[in-house]
DNA sequence: TTAAATTTTTAGACTTACCTAAATTTATTT
DNA sequence: AAATAAATTTAGGTAAGTCTAAAAATTTAA
C-alpha cells in the first residue's frame, strides 16, 4: 500500500501523546497496561492500536516488549503538546479562562491541523514558551527548553521558594491552589516542616501561614530563590 | 434507551449543517440526492444516516419524501453557523488570514465543544454581527439578522453599489476579487451593462474599468447606496 | 396511462475503534 | 524449577459510518 500523506486519526493522535507522556527519561518501553490505564481503554483495545502505529512506523513495537516512539512518532507527539499548551495560553490569555478551566478545551483544540494556524496563533500570543502551568512550550522545530525544578517535598530548609509549576493538572488541585492564593511564579517562604508526616506551613506574600500536606507538596514544582 | 444529555457526532452535525444549508425559504424537503451530492457521500449513506436522525427527533423523515430539521435540530444547526462565523472572524481579525483562507480552516473549529468558549469569543470579538463573508452571525438566542441583497446581475441599471456579500464561497473566487480591488463593504459604479451576454463593466474606487461575467456577477451580492 | 428514467431504499460488506473471554507469554513465588 | 500470578495477545463480536449492487418507489415522458 502506497500513500504520500499518512492521515493520523484523532485517536491515533492521542495514543501517540499517551505513549509520549508515559515514557520516562530512561530507554524502557511504556507498557500495555500503562496506556490501558491512561485511556481507560481495555489491554486488548491496546495492543491492537500498537500494532497499527506500527505498520504506520510511529512506533517501535515487538509483542510483550513494550512500545517507544520512532523519531516520527516523537515528532507528531511534541507537535500535539506544542498545540495544545498554546491554545491553553491563548484561553488563559486572550479569552480569560482560568487556569484549571483550559486544559479539557485544550483537549479538543490541539487535534486542529493547520501548520499555518498554528504560526501565526505562535505570533499572536508573542510566541510564548511557558503554559499557564509552567510546563514549557516545544518551539516549531520541537525543542522543549528544559526548565529545572524540584518538587516542594524535597525542600528540606527553610527556604525563599518560587513556584513555578504543578504535577498534577486536575482541576481540584488547581482550584485548591488558587484558593490558597498561589499562582505560577509567586515567591513565597517555607516556614516550617513537621518532620513527623512531612507537611509543611508556608507564608503567601501577605496572606497567613497556610498548611500543605507533603502529597499536596509534592505536587508543587519549585525552584529556591536565586540558585 | 434513556440519554439525558444526547451527544451528536462530528458527522451527524455535518449532516445538520447540510440539511439546515440547502433548506429553502419554502418548506420543501431536501432531498436524499442532494445532501448526497453536498456531502460527496453515496445517496444509501445519506439514507442510513437520516434515519438515525430520525430516531434522534433531529429531522422529520418520511422515506422517498425529503427531510426537514426539527426545532431541536434547527437549534444545532445554528448553533454550529455560529460557531463557524465567529471563528471565521476570530481568524481574520486576529490572526490576520485572508478571507480565502479562513473557512476550511472554520469547517474544523466549528466542532469544538464548550459554550463557554464560544461566549467568551464572542465578547473577544465584540460580539460581531457579520463574518469575513458578509453572512449574518446569528446571536446566542440563534436570531439572524436578515441582510437585505441582491445578486450584481440583478441590477439593471447604472448606480453606485455596496459589496455587502458573496453567494459563491470558493477560494478561487475570493481569491479572483481580491486580485480585482474587490473587499467586502467597498463602493464601486456599474458603468456598463452588456445586453447581449449580460457582462458588467465596473469601477472600484480609483482603479480602472473591471470587466465581470453574468456569471461572476451573480455571485457577488450587493445593496444600492442609499436604499 | 403505461413505459422508461430517476430517485431512494434495502441488503450485504468493509474499516475503525472499541469490547469480552480465552489463550499465551512473562514475571514472581514458593 | 515448578507452580502461580500478572501482563499481554488472540479470537471473535459490536456500533458507527461508509460502500456497491439490487430492489422498490416515484417522477417524467411517450
Ligand atoms: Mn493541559
Ligand atoms: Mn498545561
Ligand atoms: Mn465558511
Ligand atoms: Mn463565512
Amino acid at each position: 500500500m502506497l500513500f504520500l500523506q499518512m492521515t493520523i486519526s484523532l485517536t491515533e493522535e492521542n495514543y501517540i501523546k499517551a505513549i509520549f507522556n508515559l515514557s520516562n527519561s530512561n530507554n524502557i518501553g511504556v507498557s500495555t497496561n500503562s496506556l490501558s490505564n491512561h485511556l481507560k481503554n481495555k489491554a486488548s483495545s491496546v495492543t491492537d492500536m500498537l500494532k497499527k502505529l506500527a505498520d504506520k512506523k510511529l512506533i517501535h513495537y515487538k509483542k510483550y516488549k513494550g512500545v517507544l516512539l520512532t523519531p516520527k512518532g516523537e515528532k507528531i507527539a511534541i507537535n500535539i503538546i506544542r498545540k495544545h499548551r498554546l491554545w491553553e495560553v491563548f484561553l488563559m490569555e486572550k479569552l480569560n479562562f482560568s487556569w484549571d478551566q483550559v486544559h479539557d478545551i485544550a483537549e479538543q483544540l490541539e487535534h486542529i491541523k493547520s501548520d499555518e494556524l498554528i504560526k501565526r496563533l505562535d505570533n499572536f500570543l508573542g510566541k510564548p514558551t511557558l503554559d499557564p502551568h509552567g510546563d514549557p512550550i516545544p518551539n516549531e522545530k520541537g525543542k522543549f527548553n528544559e526548565i529545572k525544578s524540584m518538587p516542594l517535598n524535597e525542600c528540606k530548609i527553610l527556604k525563599e521558594i518560587i513556584f513555578i509549576g504543578v504535577k498534577n493538572h486536575t482541576i481540584s488541585f488547581l482550584k485548591y491552589l488558587t484558593s490558597i492564593g498561589l499562582g505560577i511564579g509567586d515567591r513565597f517562604r517555607i516556614e516550617a516542616i513537621n518532620n513527623f508526616d512531612n507537611s509543611y506551613q508556608i507564608k503567601v506574600k501577605k496572606n497567613n501561614l497556610v498548611f500543605l500536606s507533603n502529597d499536596l507538596a509534592s505536587n508543587i514544582l519549585v525552584k529556591i530563590k536565586n540558585e
